[in-house]
DNA sequence: GAAGATTGAGTACTCAATCTTA
DNA sequence: TAAGATTGAGTACTCAATCTTC
C-alpha cells in the first residue's frame, strides 16, 4: 500500500524542489555571466586551491565534487582547454592523474571568489536569520549524512 | 569588502550544496531505472495529470515546472514521441499551443508515482521527523518567496 | 580480476535567432 | 512592437565500453 504525502508534505516537498532549482539557477546565471563559469567549473577551481600544491587525484576530486569519473574527465578536458588546470601523471601510481589548478585558474578563482559569495548571499543565507540557515544547514547535513549509508 | 562566510556559514552552505545535489540524483536514478523517466518529464505529466482537460499551455507549463519555454519544447518533443504528450493548437489564441497527457502519459504516471513517492520518503521524507521536515519546507518556502521577487 | 581514468555515442540543455499571431 | 512558441547549433552529461596498471 503506498503511503501518499499529506497535502502539507506535498507542500513541503514541493517547496525544496523549488528553492533548489530557483538557488541554483541564480547562482549558476550570476556565475556565468559574471566569469563564465558553471557552477560545477567553481567547485573544482575551490577544491584545487584548497588542496596541497593545488593538485588532486582525479578520483578524489570526483569524489569530492559528487560527480562521476567520466563527467569529471570532460569537466577537466573543457577546463584544461581553457588553460585553468593541468593533468599531471601520478608518479607512484602509473594509472592515476592529478589534476592541477594553473596559476591562470588561481586568478580567475580569487576574481570570482568575492562575486560568488555576493550570490550565495543575496540568494540564499541573507534571505535567512543566522539561526535559520544554521537550521537549514543541520537539517542538509541530516540528509546528506543518511545517503552515504 | 567582501562578507566572506564563517567557517560554519561555509559547511552549511556545502552540506545544503551537497544535500540537493545527492537527492536529485538519487530520485533521478530511482526514476530512471525504475520507468525511464526524468525529474523533470515526471514533474510535467504531474502538473499536465493535475490540470482540467488534462492539458496545459506551453507558457504556463514552461513556468510551473521553471523550465525555460526553449527547454520545455525540446522536453515536449521527446515526451511526444513516445506518445506520453500531445501537442494541440489553441483556438483562442493562434499563436499558442497546448500540451495534453495522453491515456499513456497518464498510465505511465500511475504507474510511476508510488515508486516516486517511496523513493522520495525514503531519501527526504522519512529521514527526518515531521517536524524536521516541516521546518525543512518553511525555510525552502521562505527562500523560494524571496526569489520571487 | 579490480581500480584509475578516459572515450565516444547518444541524449539533454542553453542561448540566440526565427516565425507567427496579437 | 510584444508574446507564444519553436529551431538549430553549440555545449554538457550519461552510460557502457575500453585501456592501462595494480
Amino acid at each position: 500500500m503506498t503511503r501518499w504525502l499529506n497535502s502539507e508534505q506535498q507542500l513541503s516537498w514541493r517547496a525544496w524542489l523549488a528553492a533548489n532549482a530557483l538557488i541554483t539557477d541564480a547562482l549558476q546565471r550570476d556565475l556565468q555571466a559574471q566569469h563564465g563559469l558553471t557552477l560545477a567549473d567553481y567547485e573544482i577551481l575551490v577544491r584545487l586551491s584548497e588542496s596541497p600544491e593545488r593538485m588532486m587525484r582525479m578520483s578524489d576530486l570526483a569524489e569530492q565534487t559528487l560527480a562521476s569519473r567520466s563527467r569529471l574527465s570532460h569537466q577537466i578536458d573543457r577546463l584544461a582547454k581553457h588553460d585553468l588546470v593541468l593533468r599531471v601523471p601520478c608518479p607512484n601510481d602509473k594509472r592515476g592523474y592529478f589534476a592541477v589548478l594553473t596559476d591562470a585558474g588561481f586568478a580567475l578563482l580569487e576574481q570570482a571568489a568575492p562575486d560568488h559569495v555576493e550570490s550565495v548571499r543575496k540568494h540564499l543565507v541573507d534571505v535567512l536569520s543566522p539561526a535559520e540557515f544554521e537550521a537549514l544547514g543541520r537539517l542538509s547535513d541530516k540528509l546528506v549524512q543518511a545517503l552515504d549509508s
